[in-house]
DNA sequence: GATTAGGTTCTGTATTTGCAGAACCAACAG
DNA sequence: CTGTTGGTTCTGCAAATACAGAACCTAATC
């Protein structure tokens, strides 16, 4: 598959979008061309390739994607290179990880009440409120999904 | 405020998290100060103090917390000094914004969608529906936030 | 008008990151 | 057993980060 400049421009976005999240910038793009690529399989060549970058540095992000569980390779019979794709089936359970990964506050929102005194009631009234609204999240979450299936019919 | 172990390794806890999210360690640091702090309110030098690091660094990271609108300081009638504290009043519009910015992906996904070909309609299809998704989550976070304060009474 | 208190801005630097390039390895092909 | 393909691991470096320390600024104080 060629790239169009529009595809290119998507993948860098698409690579800045990620690099926010945490990830180094090549991660990011590589989730880009993984994304835009229309089979959905990249070989190892291509990327480097069309990405324009070393092969070390991509034999090290589709390492750190696999064991992020995010892309997985297959290959073919009679074909020793390896096709990359994104996990793209699991997004529930990614989204669902995500979700649960920012309420994660909650555990140091309880720990510090327990450590607070009483000096300031107001502050420890609304980590209070904070950590009782995490606590609900976390239960609405599985909820939100049930009712997403449902309402899609 | 004198500060415990307990303290200070709870507040180094706080710290990595937020470096997790992409803060600088000394950032994380501070809000896990504020937060531990009795009186909710802390003065710079006692900042200094307390994590053991220079005026500059802890100037920068304050400068950057309230840009971020995540602190704020208060003054005391012949009291030169500024005293630093969280606003933590801020907690629904903060975790809300938090909630809308992973969802943000939708727009990359719906780009994604917009360039590619049918080619792999599963792909596709699967891409669809975490759109969808998105749209939907979209849409239920400030219904979250009612139903939360309707089942406080 | 010199000094001090409370910060801020500037300059330098140790550490970390993110990648390139080369050496390397394993499997298969001739 | 030699060469080639497909990829990994090792070594090194340029750039970015995160902070220290010093110089600096500003308002109050003597």
């Amino acid at each position: 598959m060629i790239l169009t400049t529009k595809h290119k421009e998507l993948i860098e976005r698409i690579g800045v979008f990620h690099e926010h999240k945490g990830m180094q910038p090549l991660v990011g793009r590589i989730i880009g061309l993984l994304l835009v690529h229309e089979e959905g399989e990249v070989s190892f060549d291509e990327i480097v390739e069309n990405l324009g970058v070393s092969k070390s540095a991509v034999s090290n992000a589709l390492t750190f994607l696999q064991a992020k569980d995010r892309c997985v390779y297959s290959t073919r019979p009679g074909d020793r290179k390896r096709y990359f794709a994104l996990k793209v089936s699991d997004w529930r359970e990614d989204f669902e990880k995500e979700l649960l990964d920012i309420a994660e506050i909650q555990k140091f929102i309880d720990e510090v009440l327990e450590v607070r005194t009483q000096k300031n009631p107001e502050f420890n009234c609304k980590m209070k409120d904070f950590s009782n609204f995490l606590g609900f999240f976390k239960k609405e979450i599985p909820l939100l999904f049930e009712r997403f299936k449902n309402q899609q019919g």
